[in-house]
DNA sequence: TAGAGACCCTGTAGCAGGTACAGAGTCAAG
DNA sequence: CTTGACTCTGTACCTGCTACAGGGTCTCTA
């Protein structure tokens, strides 16, 4: 075997951390490689593009699980692929529901901006006066699917 | 004093697990309430208002230190409310990069399903061989400030 | 007056998706 | 033979809660 690299190396060049890397081993989505004598991991060409897979599926803001489901297809070429474009499709549809979400948000966040123009004392502040109101639309945002922008 | 209540209720009122109030109490974002003697919380109007306000900060998505850093300005009605203006503006601001980075992803996954219109077996799918390459749009999405859809 | 049930207490562990150590071992160069 | 860069395992931390376990308290009813 040939082209054997480092944990370090493997970082590198798929533009993640040493540790991130043991973490998706922990979770199974590597599996175990082969060991040096002292130890080390070595990993081949296919550990490479595996995790470039994986990581491409984070940057498209894809979970771990469903990153794990697209790796099972990908270990059946054989296999039909018709799950495969039905997730997207589902995922595709998570993320319009976040824009629309945020969106949402916006506006409101708009609105409360406009009750302060001048700075004035905060006593009279009219954002923190609506802040403390009951009302306001304090919904579902909560409970059900957070996201969060930070 | 009168219309002291217990944390259930207070939950109650503002729509928000118990736990969660005590939790809040640990972080410092509600003070200490006073005790019954048989070491219940009794809250009073001050609290409800208070926890209120956090609420209608959280449901607008902005983070425990930001809500905390509004709670400080509520606490001073004679300063100047300036910096309240500053920070819903930064959070305006980081909802709508948020926007416009779910916007990009949206593109992208939409570019990424067309490349398996009909289904096929999976070593042939376009998805799954695009998810393979180093290339892609694999850049800050990661590491730089998250939030995800899930 | 005793017991049942609803509430409350503290403390701890768990979620996602990593990140960040500590304390030890390995390996190549000088 | 030592230095420094790398690696190993294991554990704790981050956010913003949520969900127990194992106890105590209070109120109502029989």
């Amino acid at each position: 075997m040939q082209h054997q690299i480092k944990i370090g190396e493997l970082a590198k060049r798929t533009g993640c951390l040493v540790e991130t890397v043991r973490y998706y081993e922990r979770e199974g989505l590597l599996s175990p490689p082969a060991r040096s004598a002292g130890n080390f991991r070595l990993y081949g060409n296919a550990h490479v593009e595996r995790l470039h897979f994986i990581r491409h599926c984070r940057s498209l803001d894809m979970s771990l699980d469903e990153t794990r489901v697209l790796l099972k297809f990908r270990d059946i070429p054989e296999e039909n692929c018709g799950e495969v474009n039905l997730l997207l499709d589902k995922h595709i549809g998570h993320v319009a529901e976040r824009i629309a979400e945020l969106k949402a948000l916006q506006t409101e966040l708009k609105q409360l901006r406009s009750q302060c123009q001048s700075t004035n004392v905060t006593k009279n502040c009219g954002i923190l006066q609506s802040l403390s109101n009951a009302d306001g639309s304090m919904p579902k945002n909560l409970g059900t699917h957070g996201g969060g922008c930070h």
